[in-house]
DNA sequence: TTGAAAGCGCTAACAA
DNA sequence: TTGTTAGCGCTTTCAA
């Protein structure tokens, strides 16, 4: 398109220096006197010369790139992690490349970056751990062995669900279950054995159920022959589906059963009735993992897991129950 | 980490050839003795040699990388798109870069890339010329002077809106602009005059809305102004917000007005009633698009922008109208 | 069919 | 503070 970019020497001649004096002119310009980077500003801007990042590359072994690695871009949990990372690589001067799992674009992608932010759900350990001997990486929303990982404090999320269900006077909750083998779901399970206790509420466990809304449909099913007054999902796609297959079967949510997600993902504030969901900081979380990448990529030591709060949002989907067909029905329900 | 990446000398080495031959074995097997071949592969399997991407770069002036420009990776129908437009460059080869609007990372991104599709929304015309005539660039869902495009085929999808709002025997309908300014926006009134006049159908046009729900939402409240029987929301965001507002206001979708969007978004079919919208092929969008781009830096002629089809998804949000408040009742309503 | 040599655009010693 | 000189790992003439 254009003749040709101008190149650091092109700079050079303009400005009457050495090529090696625009490098450093233009990297750490405290090593330069003040007239000559000024002399070089000029010849840069009016040849308009914008360094070749890639040439840059080759000596220093620096690319300034990241790989965002995601399953599926389209999810709305990833693409809000995703946002998150963009944005504080941008900040600090990287751009950012999207892969997913294993393949040939994937080893590409990474032959061809300074780090990896590997999101939630995409390669087995075995796959991860070969990964981060590598790559610095640093895993969001997963823990695996020693690699470095952002997750969201997902026992104090089911503590604060537990505190809201059994305000509400439930006294057993069905927790349907994720994908199998999930790091995430696994984490789920012990946070709610643990937050039981705590709160004096039965739990069953059904599953396991793909995190998508078809997933929570088939749930439904399996929930009737067990019911309980509150079922607990493992994300919101599942709590969604879960409430569209009771509300089709005549089963109205909240006045006899009640559905809380976790995600808190776009739709959960769109549908009838609103989720009551468990809200992750799904940006932040991407933009800590990236300034986490960051920090082992400068070298600095790798400390433990970072674990980011959570929120639950109560909406429409909770609440106290009127008809007890599923359980009883709280002892004060009668006095409201 | 690893101690130091083979390079294609030590692959030279170990199978005693000539780096060159090496080179030559790896891009063009044809042009080398296939006997040398086969010890080359050895040699590259034994010492697992990888390529290094970035210094194939420099001398070729080739990356295989391509940028997707996107304002916000989090909006649902840019990341089907972005999906679309991963899996396609994968295919070829090709890794992706994504980047938001022009700023410092962009410039980089722009920098490093073999070329760029830019989604809708994006930068304004102005940048948008700059950046073509930078490198090679396709548009998705928006034309601009000569540039190559892919888009959704609006003109059809309104035609298809307003053959099933005529059918539902709607006389009248209200469009509820978009952003104002938006390519998108305007071709969706183009189309909705046109089809208007073809199906002798009335309409109004009420806007500029940003695209999201609580722009849907402020769309009611002017909707109730001048009430149509009918409303065609520039989005499906904005026209799950002016399902809410109105239910919120105790006005029924679909007994009383009718509802469609465009986008089909995931939640559209998620909300109740279920969301009427055209749908556009996102993926495929983005998909085309990389190939064209792909194409384009290849050296092949552009050609004008392809249109793809659209088809409408009927869901509960449009039907036969049972209470006439907002205008007249179809006259075969009373058959039903 | 193969090898030698000269870069691609930049950085990083080492001298001056 | 600046210039000189080798590369970084690969491709690509040009000769052999």
């Amino acid at each position: 398109m254009a003749d040709r970019a101008p190149t650091i020497y092109d700079v050079a001649r303009s400005a009457g220096v050495a090529a090696s004096t625009v490098s450093r002119a233009l990297t750490r310009p405290g090593r330069v006197a003040d007239s000559t980077v000024a002399r070089i500003r000029n010849a840069v801007d009016e040849l308009g010369f914008r360094m070749n990042p890639l040439a840059r590359a080759l000596p220093t072994g620096r690319t300034s790139m990241l790989a965002l690695i995601a399953s599926d871009v389209t999810d709305p949990v990833t693409a809000e992690v995703m946002r998150g990372a963009q944005d504080a690589a941008g900040e600090a001067g990287y751009i950012t490349v999207v892969a997913h799992g294993p393949g040939e674009a994937f080893d590409r992608a990474l032959a061809t970056v300074d780090g990896a932010l590997i999101m939630s759900g995409t390669p087995g350990d075995d796959d991860l751990l070969r990964l981060a001997a590598q790559r610095p990486a640093v895993l969001v929303d997963r823990l695996c062995a020693a690699v470095p990982a952002v997750i969201a404090d997902i026992a104090d999320g089911m503590r604060q669900v537990m505190a809201h269900l059994a305000a509400l006077g439930h006294e057993s909750v069905t927790y349907v279950g994720g994908p199998a083998g999930c790091w995430a779901d696994g984490m789920h399970r012990r946070a709610l054995r643990q937050a039981g206790c705590e709160y004096g509420v039965q739990s069953r466990r059904i599953g396991p159920f793909p995190a998508t809304t078809a997933g929570g449909m088939a749930a439904a099913g399996e929930w009737l022959h067990h019911p309980a007054t509150a079922i607990i999902a493992y994300d919101d796609l599942i709590a969604i589906g879960l409430i569209r297959a009771l509300t089709a079967r005549g089963i109205q949510v909240p006045q006899e059963v009640n559905v809380v997600g976790f995600g808190n993902v776009a739709a959960a504030e769109l549908i009838t009735p609103g989720l009551t969901t468990v809200a992750a900081p799904l940006r932040e979380m991407g933009a800590v993992g990236v300034r986490r990448l960051l920090n082992l990529i400068e070298g600095s030591p790798v400390a433990g897991p970072v674990l980011l709060p959570v929120r639950l949002v109560e909406r429409g989907s909770t609440g106290i129950r009127r008809r007890g067909r599923f359980g009883p029905l709280p002892s004060f329900a009668g006095s409201l």
